[in-house]
RNA sequence: GGCGUGGUGGCAGAGUGGUUGAAUGCACCGGUCUUGAAAACCGGCGGACCCGAAAGGGUCUCGUGAGUUCGAAUCUCACCCGCGCCGCCA
């Protein structure tokens, strides 16, 4: 969420920040009337504190008789009228800054300067890791395998819970829980990560404070009766864990990483990618969470993206890393980098990491703040997140990418002793 | 799920309708003292918002939201959360 105040004094700036992601079109009405109700907001504001403040002058004038024994009735009768004018100015109070609250929570957040204006198109390759292996040369993909050496079972994941539903078995679900503790033993051991294990069930708040809600409902899965959601990434409580908390500046950087099922209705995305393990309702994730002071930000996102970049290297994947541009940047995120592993097998780059740096965007939401020193004001913190890794498109590249041509898979050294064995099939 | 009980500032803990944003203690910050530190003493010390160039002034905030009242931390109702016991349960 933006600072309201950018709605009194920032407006170019942030129909910029609109026109950047290819919104301005759809919003200028929207910023106009947010402009206009901040106005009135402040204005209610301060017609109604003024009369609060004779009301309360009145009442200790009350009390002062009272105590002196004398009649009050005339004052008790103006407070009275006081009163009601206060009821009728609330209301509208109430009304405007439920309105202008609205549209702040909607607009998404704004992007660095170095990000590039425009859509997909404008994405850019900044770096590629590794040599891809062509696409055409026999590499079956990754279902093929997967269902041969008996390792992924769709059909029965698709009887259990739907298509888009994963059933590990064997050797595969093993797999599973390899990729679970290499990547988590990394991240704690070599990276200096706090490991976290978090509910994956969370409520509104939570779900408000990282920007999921409101806008993004229709995206998840919902338990209606209890009002709580399935988290579709572990960024969501993860960076609630200091909701409404103030942090010593000492503590900065706090950094978590935290393994989550995510769960992702995918809403609008039919008939896209619906073979394999691409895209799915239900799948892992380790994540890495950072709080950082708006001094580091910017830096720490290369810290974070490195982080991420070095699990592909010990998983022996070539990826190349892409900066997106402003309208392929997520509603929260102010820059992200993707990182894209190649699969052969499908012949495509697949998306297994996505990092971003949140700005205060997040940190206002969820009201997460910290002090510079003892007796200062709190500000909010940034917040950055990314992932390191997500399961199934990383077990569909190591599918394909160590595939042999004999059929089988060549575990990459890293993964050994968590799989127990250098080569699957 | 049932019954009971409780939610006050960073923590502990007073306060049951009127100068209470809130005693007191601890913690924290500044100072005096000290070679230095500790102790002692003095002072300060929540957050959000509005007006203002600033100085400063004002409003809100005692789990959340409604209500009673001229006036609510204090009274009423609903909800949320904690704790205890019972029930159920991986």
């Amino acid at each position: 969420m933006h600072d309201i105040r950018l709605l009194r004094d920032q407006m170019d700036h942030l129909r910029e920040g609109m026109r950047r992601r290819g919104k301005l079109e759809e919003l200028a009405p929207v910023l106009n009337r947010a402009e206009f109700l901040e106005k009135e907001r402040r204005d209610a504001i301060r017609v109604a504190e003024e009369a609060q403040a004779r009301r309360n002058k009145l009442s200790q004038e009350v009390a002062q008789r009272r105590r002196n024994g004398e009649n009050a009735d005339d004052l008790v009768a103006e407070s009275r009228k006081i009163g009601d004018e206060l009821t009728a100015l609330e209301e509208k109070r109430a009304a405007v800054e439920a309105e202008v609250q609205q549209i702040l929570m909607e607009l998404p957040n704004l992007t660095l300067d170095e990000v590039p204006a425009g859509g997909e198109e404008a994405n850019t390759i900044l770096r590629t890791w590794g040599t891809p292996r062509a696409g055409d040369s026999g590499i079956a993909p990754h279902w093929e395998v997967g269902e041969r050496l008996g390792m992924i079972d769709l059909p029965r994941g698709a009887k259990i819970s739907g298509s888009g539903f994963i059933v590990y078995r064997g050797a595969g679900a093993k797999l599973v829980r390899a990729l679970m503790n290499f990547m988590i033993d990394v991240h704690t051991e070599e990276h200096g990560y706090e490991e976290l294990w978090v509910p994956l069930l969370v409520n509104r708040a939570t779900l408000t404070g990282t920007g999921q809600l409101p806008k993004f409902e229709d995206d998840m899965y919902a338990i209606a009766d209890d009002d709580l959601f399935l988290i579709p990434t572990a960024e969501v409580p993860v960076t609630n864990l200091y909701r409404d908390e103030i942090l010593d500046a000492g503590e900065l950087p706090r950094s978590f990483v935290a393994f989550s099922a995510c769960f992702r209705r995918e809403a609008g995305s039919a008939g896209k990618d619906t073979r394999g393990l691409l895209r799915v309702h239900e799948f892992d994730k380790v994540e890495l969470v950072r709080y950082a002071t708006p001094e580091s930000s910017r830096d720490e996102l290369e810290v974070l993206t490195a982080h991420a970049e070095k699990m592909l290297q010990l998983l022996e994947l070539p990826y190349r890393v892409l900066r997106l541009a402003a309208g392929d940047t997520g509603f929260s995120s102010a820059m992200t980098y993707d990182l894209e592993v190649f699969a052969p097998g499908v012949g495509k780059w697949l998306e297994v990491s996505s990092c971003s740096v949140f700005t205060d965007f997040q940190a206002r939401r969820a009201n997460i703040r910290y002090r510079t020193a003892p007796g200062e004001k709190p500000r909010f913190v940034h917040t950055l997140n990314g992932s390191a890794l997500a399961f199934s498109r990383i077990i569909a590249a190591l599918f394909e990418h160590h595939q042999q041509s004999d059929g089988t898979i060549t575990v990459p050294a890293a993964l050994r002793r968590y799989l127990g064995r250098d080569t699957l099939g």
